[in-house]
RNA sequence: GACCUCGAUACAGCCUGC
């Protein structure tokens, strides 16, 4: 059994969830008697594959087999609802620990809590945060970085601020996650200001930004105005002796494209100095410094990029593609946007909706209607589902022609294609 | 030997305000 539970550890480690089940399979064919720490790692490896069902399925199937499923069994029944969608599940599943005898503990409804918040439903998790506050069950830090990581994914970043206030007041701790967390959903709240004054709040409360620290607080700089501000957090980090990282330099870059179209030397001049420090830029890095070119009219320098990501043999995908489609789009070249468009077939990937949309801005922009009705019959060629987006861009294409026939048509197309017009 | 929390990339139009 011991070395048995060392290989499911092992391939856990390393992600490789159906190789596990495969092995729990064969385990069982050959008579193995397994154990309550084996069969949590079965749920938790179909949990891994979103199969909610097959992980609930097994807390019933381990007790036929004489196995009784203990708390940690349950809790990661729980986990694997939560990330398969099905948050009432997990808190159903709460109930039904109790109803087997068991008591659910804090990892429990920190488990419940954060399925709630995976899934938007931040009153929920407060309502558990009350729960167990009620039995008994003093909630610890993780349970505070959940529920405010629940507030921030739901756009309610005052309720997460709320939250952290309140944990001052039942004397739990924050620690760097709790901070972490919180500027997260300042920035993603578009609170750029009060994420930094987070970030300033750390050190006076004993806690030392770490990289996700400073990358949260640069990612927060999302207004026109803040490409210098994450410029200057990114420079403050390195004083304060946090290396960055590949996220810190892709979310600097991101910043850049939200400078009024003039910060695209900026996003050229990190992408070139995180290399030399030895951090190779990644896809995102690529995609968010093309981006920042196209904002600022430069299609030459993004099909440069763009260039050189493949020879860095970094394989562009569909964001790839998207970005520089999209980028010689802003700046009239929409041959440039259809022939990108068209290589794209052929490259050993399943391409998306998305390049034809930009694709479709690209020939809109530049007044080719007709360009834009041949590129909606490529999809269907090709077998690519239209959205809103797609139609809604190839009508304003309609407009700007003046070809009202042709909308007319572009939505009752929609209609027929089931795709509700917004 | 099994369970819980944090950071980065692409797409439309309309309306309102500046």
């Amino acid at each position: 059994a011991k070395r048995y539970s060392a290989c499911l550890s092992e391939l856990a480690q390393h992600g490789h969830w159906e190789i596990l089940l495969q092995m729990l399979a064969l385990m069982e064919r050959e008579n193995v008697v397994l154990d309550v720490y084996m069969y949590s790692y079965a749920i938790s490896a179909w949990g891994k594959l979103h199969q909610w069902e097959k992980a609930v399925e097994l807390l019933d199937t381990m007790e036929q087999r004489g196995i009784v499923p203990n708390d940690v069994s349950f809790n990661t029944a729980i986990v694997a609802c939560g990330v398969s969608g099905q948050w009432r599940k997990s808190v159903d599943l709460l109930q039904d620990m109790e109803r087997r005898g068991l008591r659910p503990n804090v990892v429990s409804y920190n488990s419940a809590v954060s399925a709630c918040g995976q899934n938007r439903r931040w009153e929920d998790a407060l309502l558990l945060l009350e729960e167990m506050m009620a039995k008994g069950i003093t909630p610890n830090t993780i349970t505070f970085n959940s529920a405010i990581a629940a507030c921030g994914t739901s756009g309610r970043w005052q309720e997460a601020l709320g939250l952290l206030e309140q944990m001052t007041r039942e004397k739990v701790q924050p620690d760097v996650v709790t901070y972490n967390t919180v500027i997260k959903a300042c920035g993603d709240g578009g609170q750029r200001a009060k994420a930094i004054e987070m970030l300033r709040e750390m050190p006076e409360r004993g806690i030392q930004p770490n990289v996700i620290s400073y990358s949260a607080a640069i990612a927060a700089c999302t207004s026109e105005d803040s490409a210098d501000q994450a410029l200057h957090l990114l420079t403050e980090m390195k004083d304060a002796g946090v290396t960055p990282n590949a996220v810190s330099y892709s979310s600097a870059i991101r910043a850049c494209g939200y400078g009024h179209g003039k910060k695209w030397p900026d996003a050229l001049q990190l992408l070139e100095e995180m290399a030399a420090k030895g951090i190779e830029p990644n896809e995102v890095a690529y995609c968010s410094a093309i981006k920042a070119c196209g904002v600022g009219g430069q299609w030459e320098e993004a099909l440069r990029l763009f260039k050189e990501m493949e020879q860095h043999s970094l394989k562009p995908g569909n964001v790839a593609y998207a970005s520089v489609i999209d980028a010689c789009g802003a700046s009239g070249r929409w041959q440039d946007a259809l022939r990108l468009l068209r290589q794209m077939n052929g490259k050993g990937f399943h391409v998306n909706v998305v390049p034809y949309n930009v694709a479709i801005k690209a020939c809109s922009k530049g007044g080719e209607w007709a360009s834009v009705m041949q590129v909606i019959r490529e999809m269907e060629e090709m077998g690519v589902t239209p959205t809103v987006v797609t139609y809604s861009s190839a009508i304003a294409a309609c407009a700007r022609g003046r070809e009202w026939q042709e909308a007319l048509g572009l939505l009752r197309l929609m209609d027929d294609k089931g795709v509700k017009p917004n």
